[in-house]
DNA sequence: TCTATTGATCGATGGACATCGATCTGGAAC
DNA sequence: GTTCCAGATCGATGTCCATCGATCAATAGA
């Protein structure tokens, strides 16, 4: 019940004819969806969504000798994490001497957070 | 410049000394991040995310005859990644007759969504 | 009943990913 | 220099994932 009438097949339908021409987007919409599937992507891992909480916390920089206790995995694997939250775009970091300050990069998550926001395609910008 | 004092090693350090305590985080948050990651990674993937954008744009239930050829890849591909967002409980489906149609949850992407867009840890609700 | 259609499922495959231990790099203390 | 430490990288390993062709279940028309 209560079928998008626009959406649902053109005619009643004899059985073999197809059921509804197809919708086609532009590319711009396929490589908005990539950007944004590669961040999501990047947060789609426990950790790496819970770095990236950490350092939003944390308005500062983070040393990430405080970032790898919090963690049940060893140090190479949160510098893997992180790596890939830097490959992403999500973060970036910056050396003091011995240690490194992780930071979240302010915008990062804009495009996606618009797009998640949004409840209707209208309020999106392009 | 400009590190967080609060978080940088407690002494000026001998080397050797652990830089800092590590911060416990309660469960809670663990659990939620895992909540949080699995939407995240069932977006992470640009079909999937264009699958959802297609149906939040169409407020209505979507024939899957209309997603299939939105897409460069097989109809059983097509069948999974919405299989993938079913159990990520983003979208649901409902059949009628021959077709499928799918709709997504209301609510499903809020607490994700409600993370992302708040900059600061005080905006969040528990 | 027979046949055509939609959409889900199965099994296989190739590639990506998370994790680990070991190692490397380059600063800092002695 | 030598030694120690923080953090990144490397190589290996086991697991997960995206995709495909083939097939199946359910339904509707003939």
């Amino acid at each position: 019940m209560d079928i998008d009438l626009e959406l649902a097949p053109k005619r009643k339908r004899a059985a073999g004819t197809p059921c509804c021409e197809p919708v086609v987007y532009p590319d711009v919409e396929r490589v908005r969806a990539e950007r944004m599937a590669a961040v999501a992507k990047a947060l789609g891992d426990p950790i790496r969504l819970q770095l990236v909480d950490v350092l939003r916390k944390h308005a500062g920089k983070v040393c990430v000798c405080e970032l790898t206790p919090l963690f049940d995995v060893g140090q190479p694997t949160v510098s893997h994490h992180l790596k890939v939250l830097r490959q992403a775009g999500i973060v970036d970091s910056e050396r003091q001497g011995l240690w490194a300050y992780y930071y979240v990069l302010p915008d990062a998550l804009a495009e996606f957070s618009g797009w998640l926001g949004g409840t209707r395609s209208e309020e999106r910008a392009t």
